[in-house]
This record gives structure tokens, sequence and C-alpha cells, in this order.
DNA sequence: GATGAATGAGCGTTCATTCAT
DNA sequence: AATGAATGAACGCTCATTCAT
């Protein structure tokens, strides 16, 4: 990757990534056309084959990038985190800040796993699990603690993640609130959210006793 | 007569929009090709402009009218719930439910938005804003009453709807939970998401405090 | 309209004969659909056949009852005139006369010619190939008699029969000149050019005593 | 390399004009359709495009490139020509022998205005009103100087291109006359056509004064 | 590394025509 | 006579990809 000299090939390929990225961001994979790429890159649609090998790879490739880079990003921010609540906490704001600064990325790998081939699904599905798993631990340790309440791991795993992702679909930069107000409302609503009903006013309907 | 294969009439109308919904549900509408479609449904490619009049306009269709559904049925899911809570519990259980039954319309809804010419999207965003308006008020009366209590109420409008949303990217019918305890597991997260902090453990995090 | 018992079936392909005369002057036989005619004339696409064989053989309909009205309208103006100039000043006057009235028959009979069938296509350019010889004729008695002179007989047939159609891919009715007007201008032209170059001055230049 | 058929660079593009302009010649602009055209030039469909930017295209550039040479050609031919008798027989001379020499596209000029998209018809109606008015110029000078007198200048003009642009329906090269034989034939026809008539016979009859 | 011209498949759509009702 | 739904072929055009230069 590294190379500097002489070649133009790192910045080609560079801007190639990025006008991908944004192309399929707005567009989606199967809308935008390699012609569209090249003309945005600057270079005849042939060319792009000197970087890269099928628009198909391309797409792959800014996918498992991003969750490559999620993963290793998280494991960092969990890194000196003890306590679940401490965890759950740093894992919300590890992913909100994540997606307003690559809200592109994240989309993608949301919106266009099913354009990836069985291969290349498979290995993004996989890292994905991986992600989601980091969070279901920290639920389940917080459940054994007696910190947190949820009625199935399972979906409330799901469904934090969900709450979590769907900022990307409206978040744009320069908005009424700054990261940390963002950052704080998911806060709220995903630690009240797994937490034991105690005291809480508004509690203790019947339904609730009939789960699973 | 030879040919009764590919249906008559007010039916075959109704094949079109059914094979369509999964078409554009498995594939996307991009990557879904009308003569796929015409094939699912038994008749020639051509044959489909006798009921639709352009490719675009079936996807507009399936949407708009899933969300004219989507909205009358709230309505009256709503009708007879007084304070917030109970509505807050009616909404997250009518929001699931209709997820449940009718993922692929709500798939396509919040995926495909991007392929409408801006004519529908228009239109489409409208109703949409309007069922995020009902939940939205929702909260808001709560917050008057006291009984919730959010951060910010658009963040968490949208984060609540987001994380309703997001079952119909796992929901499989048959699966391990019932119905019910879907609903039970949503209901959790999202009314105690919104309470007020009060008594409940593990709160009392000093960051907090610094919220706009 | 004047329907009077039972069906409107004359009215209707009185209707489509002159849907079809309109849609195929403006946009051309090729151009024209059927489904264009349908609706211009108020009926499904497939009704038409009720009334027609083929899109050809309405074209071939058209053309070949026009030629035919052409040629028997035309010995009519040319029953009672006796000298070659009488005999083509009646032509002339005809010809222009007929054009004008009905210059949409007359151009898709000249310019559709090439879309019709081999079979009606001869069966056209024999029924032309016979008001043209009329032309040759007058012409040819004239030269006999020496109140014409041409270079060449076929020439001068051709481009009289040119210069005089050439009228209805301009006139309009309602526009600047009278009927009469435009027939004297035409009448003046053709006989004036198919005489002898006698007295006339600017005649006599050298080379008119070489051709073949 | 096996693929040499279907030859490259310039010469494809001049392949497809000649090719086309043929074909257009022969069926018609709507009834040639693209897979005609690369087949006999020899490629696939859609390598058209890289030569092409759309059908409409290709016909607007041939009757363009058509209209522009027919103007500059005429200038040159009537540069030193200098009374109107002269310049008469010069535009017809030229008229004549560009016509025997570029019938295709002098045919299409004419017959395929129609298709045209506005924009494009407009600049090329345009080009020909310019041509016109050489031709009108011409006549309105003989008539100042009493050597040419016709009826209406602008039927005149009108009506003589009719009648030399009729050539190109039925002239092939080969025929049974030499070009100069053609030219000398129209020649007369139009010179005599404009004539005073003087002595010349057969003139006088009474509806000449009833022009407007 | 870039270009330009090519391929072959496929796109959404329109067409003339047929025919049971 | 008219309809509505169907056929099968074809339309102009775009696509991802290849490759000699």
């Amino acid at each position: 990757m590294a190379r500097t000299i002489g070649s133009h090939g790192p910045t080609t390929m560079e801007a190639i990534r990025k006008a991908g990225l944004r192309l399929i961001f707005e567009h989606g994979y199967e809308a935008m056309s390699l012609r569209q790429l090249a003309a945005e890159v600057g270079i005849q649609p042939g060319s792009l084959y000197n970087h890269i090998n099928t628009k198909q790879e391309l797409l792959s490739d800014l996918i498992q990038d991003h969750i490559n880079d999620l993963l290793r990003e998280l494991e960092e921010a969990l890194r000196d985190k003890q306590t679940p609540v401490e965890r759950l906490r740093a894992f919300v704001a590890f992913h909100v800040s994540y997606h307003m600064t690559r809200k592109r990325e994240v989309f993608i790998a949301n919106s266009e796993l099913r354009s990836l081939e069985p291969r290349n699904y498979e290995a993004v599905v996989a890292l994905r699990g991986a992600y989601e798993r980091r969070l279901a631990d920290i639920l389940s340790d917080g459940m054994s603690d007696g910190v947190f309440d949820v009625v199935d791991l399972q979906v409330a795993t799901f469904a934090i993640i969900a709450l979590l992702t769907g900022l990307c679909s409206w978040y744009r930069p320069g908005g009424r609130l700054t990261k940390e107000a963002i950052i704080a409302a998911h806060e709220k609503l995903v630690l009240s959210g797994v937490m034991p009903q105690g005291a809480s006013p508004g509690g203790g309907h019947p339904g609730q006793g009939t789960r699973e």
C-alpha cells in the first residue's frame, strides 16, 4: 500500500474508493455504474480495471475494511472499561461516534449486504456477528450482575444495534445537535432501556408476566 | 384454451404485486428485472404493461399503499388508548406486529425510498413524517406528564422507530419466539428507555450533566 | 353523425381512415402506432381489427384509393380539353387544386411508398405510372405540334410533377394566396417552361445544341 | 487477434455514417434499426455507442453536415457569376449535380426532417431557408432587370427547388442520360419557366390577369 | 497506467397482432 | 363491435468487462 514515489497509483485507488463510497451511498450498489464512477474519478471506465478486479470486489473491500476497522476500534474503546454499565456506555458512545464520522461505510455495510456474492456475504456476516456478540456479552454480564434486565438477550442486542445504527439515516454534520448531545441522547435510551424496572414510574403492567 | 397458466384479470395484477414485493425484498428494486418478475408471474415481459405503467410506478404503489395502511391501522390501534404510557405501549405493540406480518413492505418502504422519483419520494416521506409525528406526540405528552424523560425528543423518536423497525431484518415466522414474546421484549426496551431514571440502579454517572 | 340504424360500423371505419391519414401525415407510417390510432378514434387497439386487417393494408388502402381518385378525376378534368396547351393547363390546374384539397393523401402517397409491401408497392407504382403517362402524352403531343419544346421528355415529366407536387409540403389553407393565384403561379412556370425558347430574352446559349 | 472485421478507429465512424445513410435512405429513419446498422458495419449494436450518442443525433449530424456542405458549395458555384441568368443557370447546374452525387443525403434531408427533434429541426430548417433565399434573391434580381417574370416569387422559389430536387427520387447512376444531359434538361425547364412570356406561343390566357 | 473500441448480455419498454369473453 | 389480456419479437440503449495499443 505505502508506495510513494513515481506514480499516482495510490491516489487513483483512493479516489476510486472515495467516489465509490459516495456513489454507492447515494444511489446504491446496483444503481451505480462504473461509468459514473470513472467519470467521477476522471478516468475512462476501462482504466478502473488497473485498480480493481471487479465491481463486486470494490463493494466487498469497502464493506470488509469498514467492518474490520469497526471491530478493531471497538476493541480499543472497550479496552479499559470494567463494569457492564461502563462497557455499555462505552459501546454506545463508540458506536454513535463511529457512525457519525463514517456514516457512508456504515450505511452501505448494512444496506448493500444483499448485493454481496455468497462468499463475501458470509465473511461480512461473520464479522458483523462478532460485533454483535460484543454487545450481547456486555448485556449478558450485566444480567448476571443484576444491573441489567432485558426480556430476551438476542432481541435486545439486535434492537440496540438497530437503534444506534438508525442514526446514519438522519444524521447530517452541522445539524442542530453536537456530537456529545447525540451520544448522550442515545446513552439515556439504551442504558435506561436495559435497566431493571425497579422503582421507575409507569412500570408493572401485567403483560410483562407472560414472557417465554 | 391451452394457456391458463399466467392467470387472468384482477388475479394477474395481484400476482404481479405479490411477486414484485418478494423480488424487490430479496434483490432490491434496481436488481429486480421485469423479466424475472414476468417469469415469476408466468407471463411475457411485455404483458406486464397491461397492468402496470412503469416499473417505478409499481414500486411507488407498493410503498404508498403500505404507508397508507400503516397510518390507518395505527390510528385504529391508538383509538381508545388514553395515557401516554398506554399509548406508547400500544404504539410499540402495533408497530411490531405490523412489521411481523408485513415485513417485506416495511423493509422496502425503508430501503427503496431512494429509488423513488422525486415526486413519489416526497409523497412517501410526507406520510412517513406523519407516522413519526404520532410517536413524537406521545413522547411529548409523556414528558409533560412527567412519566417520560428523553434527552432529545427528535432523536428519541427516530431511535425508537429504528429500534422497532430493526425487527424486520432478522424476524422469520416460525422462529424461536412467539409474537407476544417479541412484543414484550420491545415494550420493555422502549418503555424502560424513556422512563425517568429515578431510583433505577446503575444510574447517576456524572457525564449526564453535560447535555445540551 | 349520420349513423342510422343498428351499427356504427361505417362511422368507425371512417374515423379510422381519417385519423390514420392525419397520423401518418404527421408522423409517418412507421412512427404511427396503432395504439395512437386507436386512442384517436376512441377505441381499444384490439378493436381496430374489427375494421382493418393489418396496419399495412390500411396504408395501402389509403394510398390506393387516393391514386384511383386522382386518376379518375384527372380523366374528368381533361375530358373536353383538346389542344396540348389547353390540356397541359388543365393538368396543372387539376393537379394543383387536387393537391390543395387532399394534401395529406398526396403527401403520404409520395413519402410512404417505401413502406408498402412489394405487392402493394407495385400496384401503386403502376397507377402512378399511368398518371405520369398522361402528362408525358400531353407533352409529347405538344412536341409533335411544335408548341412545346423539352430537352428530354421523361425528365420533363418527372420534373413537372415534382414541381407541382412540391406544393403540398408548404401549402396551408388560409395562407397568403388564393387558390387561383397559386394555380396561376404554377401554370406560368410550367407552360413557360415547356415552350420553345423562340424570342425569349436570355436564351440561346450554345450548350443547348449538344444534348443527347 | 481474431477479429479485424468491424474495423477500428475513425474508420468505424465513417462506416457507421455510410451505412446509416444508405439504410435511412432505403427504409427511412424510423424503420432503420440500430441492430441493422450495427450488422451492416460489422459490430455489436451496443458498440455503436462508442461512436454516436443517440440514433437521433446520427440523423441530425448526417442532415446538418449535408446542408452545410450544400450551402458552402453553392457559394462557390455562384462566386463568379454576375447576371441573374448566369446565376440561375449556375444554381440549376450546381443543384442538379450535387443532387446526383449525394442524392441520399439530399433525400434524407428532405424526407426525414419530421423525425428531427425540435431543436435539430429548427436548426436545419433555418439552414434550408438560407439556401432557398439564395434562389429567391436570384429570381428577384432577374425580375428587377426584367429578364425574369414569375407570378409569385415565393411560389416560384419553392417550385423550382421542388422541380430540381425531384431528381433524386428517380436518378440512378449509369442510367440513360449523361450528367450534362440531365443538367441541360433542367436548365431548359427552369430558365424557360421564369422568362417573360414575350412572343412565346400559347401565352395570354385570361386567368393570368387575376394574380394577387 | 491510461485509452478507446470492442463484446455479449441484458435492460425497461413498445409494437402489431390475436382471441376468449 | 368492443374489450382486455395475452403473445413474441423487437426496439434504443446501458452495462460490466476485456484488451491491443
